[in-house]
DNA sequence: AAGCAGAGGTAAGGTCTC
DNA sequence: CCAAGAGACCTTACCTCT
């Protein structure tokens, strides 16, 4: 018999904006605002460097009332988001909601070296873990010394006095028989709290749910779901999974009746290789593709160049360059062109993607623009990978044998 | 002559997540 | 005049080859 599957998924409780009270204790308990569109803030701030982060008074800090730009909220501290602000939510509609926040940019480079701390706080403790992005992981609890004791609670317990200790933050951690069923849970107790889902609670604790809490449920096929009168997760369990896939599709149709009876085989995933990278930035205001062409160019070329470092400081090259722009009515589009060699340096980047560019509509203004690789092989490795498909001679020769 | 089948690649668009 | 940036994955369509 084999040991029952325990998996945990752990969350930073408003991670960027905890790394940022970490700086900033005078902020404890206000509500303060993570924010991507920054040059304002950096601004405000940067009028008082010289002293100690922690001895700036409260009144020096930029007020979200006085915020000017395009960007969205990334994270809220739980006091702003008792005013109804939260990530993803436009800067202007939150600083409506609560004009008295304080707005931070974020500090990647913080943020990453507490990402890297936390996880290796963990690893050290249980090393079958998969990052999730910045502030998130799952964790195989299930061979762990320990880790089947009540349910995981104990080891669980255990990671978040270790992870304080070394780094001063809060976190909540949810362990269920499944990584789909550990990242539910997970919330059910936030912030700084731990829950424990056994397969038994699907019923009580699973079902009441709206379908949205499914990590794969969104806005769209959540909406799509409450036109159907699907609301809970319960409503969804009992459907006929025969009529989800005439509706959802023959995959997302089966996927959604697992889901909703709390099935998901998925391992923990140590290991990962990237897919696609990109660089994407939307303009201060929007450009229109001749009246601003030097603007729009210098900042093409800039993002194919920075798109080239990244793939250089990471080692990876790539196969595939394309773009995307996003029109002033925010509708997007994107193309995209394989080539036969692997790439990795800006210049030719910025060939291929300008090709790309020459193939979409530019009568509209453009409030984005975007590169992207994809098609990666490691550095080194492309010889193997580029191992050619037959070619147009080959192809006539088997036309003939055709017919 | 034309259609089908299956695998695999390319392209475009869409959804979802943090 | 609002609505970021980066990345994964899915669907659909089309094409080529076997």
């Amino acid at each position: 018999m084999p040991p029952i599957r325990r998996i945990a998924h752990l969350d930073m409780d408003a991670f960027f904006a905890s790394v940022e009270l970490l700086r900033y204790p005078q902020l404890k308990g206000l509500a303060v605002v993570i924010g991507g569109g920054r040059r304002k803030v950096d601004e405000a701030l940067s009028a008082v460097p010289e002293r100690q982060p922690r001895f700036i008074p409260v009144a020096d800090f930029p007020l979200l009332k006085d915020y000017v730009g395009r960007g969205v909220i990334t994270t809220a501290t739980y006091a702003a988001r008792q005013f109804g602000v939260g990530s993803a939510m436009g800067m202007m509609k939150a600083a409506k909601l609560c004009p008295q926040a304080i707005v931070l940019p974020v500090d990647f480079d913080e943020v990453r070296r507490f990402s890297r701390l936390f996880k290796s706080t963990i690893a050290e403790i249980a090393p079958v873990m998969q990052d999730r992005g910045v502030d998130e992981v799952y964790i195989d609890f299930t061979d762990v010394p320990g880790g089947q004791r009540e349910g995981g609670r104990v080891l669980a317990r255990l990671i978040q006095k270790a992870i304080f200790e070394k780094t001063g933050l809060t976190c909540s951690i949810g362990v269920a028989p499944n990584k789909l069923l550990a990242k539910m849970a997970s919330e059910f107790n936030k912030p700084n709290g731990i829950s424990i889902v056994y397969e038994e609670d699907l019923e009580t604790k699973i079902w009441p749910l709206n379908v949205r809490k499914i990590n794969g449920i969104g806005p769209k096929a959540g909406e799509k779901l409450a036109k159907l009168h699907i609301h809970t997760i319960g409503e969804l369990a009992a459907q006929d999974p025969q009529w989800l896939i005439d509706n959802f599709g023959k995959s997302s149709g089966a996927w959604m009746h697992e889901v909703a009876w709390g099935r998901d085989d998925r391992p923990v995933e140590t290991h990962s290789e990237p897919v696609s990278m990109s660089r994407e930035t939307t303009f201060g205001r929007d450009l229109h593709a001749v009246r601003d062409k030097a603007e729009l160019g210098e900042i093409f070329t800039s993002l194919c160049e920075k798109l080239g470092e990244d793939l250089q400081r990471k080692g990876y090259v790539a196969k595939t360059i394309g773009i995307k722009l996003r029109y002033d009515d925010f509708r997007i589009a994107t193309r995209d062109q394989t080539i036969q060699a692997y790439i990795a340096d800006g210049q030719t980047i910025r060939k291929i993607a300008g090709q790309c560019l020459k193939r979409v509509a530019l009568d509209r203004r453009l409030r984005l623009l975007g590169v992207r690789a994809s098609t990666l092989a490691r550095a080194g490795d492309e010889a193997v990978s580029a191992a050619s498909p037959p070619q147009a001679a080959e192809a006539v020769v088997a036309t003939d044998q055709l017919f």
